[in-house]
DNA sequence: AGGTATAATGTGATGTTATAACATATACAA
DNA sequence: TTGTATATGTTATAACATCACATTATACCT
């Protein structure tokens, strides 16, 4: 069931992950009545073209490649439509959007890893985090609204070469 | 000992926290070698205005009201050099930065409550909290280089208001 | 179908945050 | 004192994000 999430292999099908996601996205947004434009989906898979989490400018410039004339509020638009939508995470670190790797599963948590030397950028999503986070906030009497969690460092992978 | 550390009060002697603050960034360049000169005893000072953190610009406006002419770059200098030494923190989410309410104690979690009422922005620094983090984390493989928690919320005080 | 409200997008300007590149000045040790 | 590393000055620009207002598309009611 609740799986250990593996970090994202360098070599694996990634074509299967974006088809997936944008499968899922679809889902999502049908049974929460939003709707995924046509923009809002060239956005989500721009996003989703690797596991590197990418600026909105990059976006920007990708959806522009062939002629285009969209503008960056466009683009701004629509990122901010899939993450109230939950398909998308913003990367405070890093200035940059990354594709939800848990759609419609309803995650409270935001928690990434983000690899320095490749990149690749995973949620984290562990339960133990999340309570002792939860336990260490209470203590002091806050509330909380929302988190985040970015811990950047060497992945498995990059780490073995 | 380790005592929980309370969430600044509305009205206290904040005076006394600049002075302190300011005290002990002396010791710790004294003790490190490293030169707290004019500009970044300005930029510190500054950032110890208040517990909300304030942005690379604020400071840059503060430190220009009466007739300077400092420019951005001097200010981002003095704030890589105040982080290095650990007496500044960036808060990733809000693009601003505040003084390090523990100098010289050598903390290395850098974990925050943001009251996104008040502004008011304290360290949380939870064992437990980095210990869960610290676990959930190499459990994936991962070596954590640095990280980011940024929690916002409803502070103690603003709730009881 | 037609009208109307809401949602989405287009468009241009502007605001905000951060860094590049190169020149000059200052500290400090040999 | 003189060389070298460190710090600062200066100008321009990159990178990220939003405002304000016009226009178009869609939903949904009559
Ligand atoms: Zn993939
Ligand atoms: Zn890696
Ligand atoms: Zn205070
Ligand atoms: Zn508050």
């Amino acid at each position: 069931m609740s799986q250990v999430h593996a970090f994202p292999k360098p070599g694996h099908n990634h074509a299967r992950c974006t088809a997936d996601a944008l499968r899922k996205a679809e889902a999502v947004c049908a049974a929460r009545k939003s709707r995924l434009t046509e923009i809002r989906r060239d956005v989500l898979e721009t996003v989703w073209q690797s596991h590197v989490p990418v600026g909105a400018y990059d976006i920007l410039s990708h959806l522009n490649e062939n002629g285009g004339k969209t503008a960056p509020m466009a683009v701004y638009r629509a990122l901010d439509f899939l993450m109230e939508n939950g398909l998308v995470h913003r990367i405070a670190s890093l200035n940059a959007f990354i594709g939800c790797a848990h759609m419609g599963e309803e995650h409270h948590a935001a928690q990434f890893l983000i690899c320095h030397s490749c990149g690749t950028t995973a949620e984290l999503e562990s339960a133990p985090l999340k309570r002792a986070l939860t336990q260490a906030v209470s203590e002091r009497g806050f509330t909380i609204d929302s988190q985040i969690v970015e811990i950047s460092g060497t992945c498995p992978h990059c780490r073995a070469a």
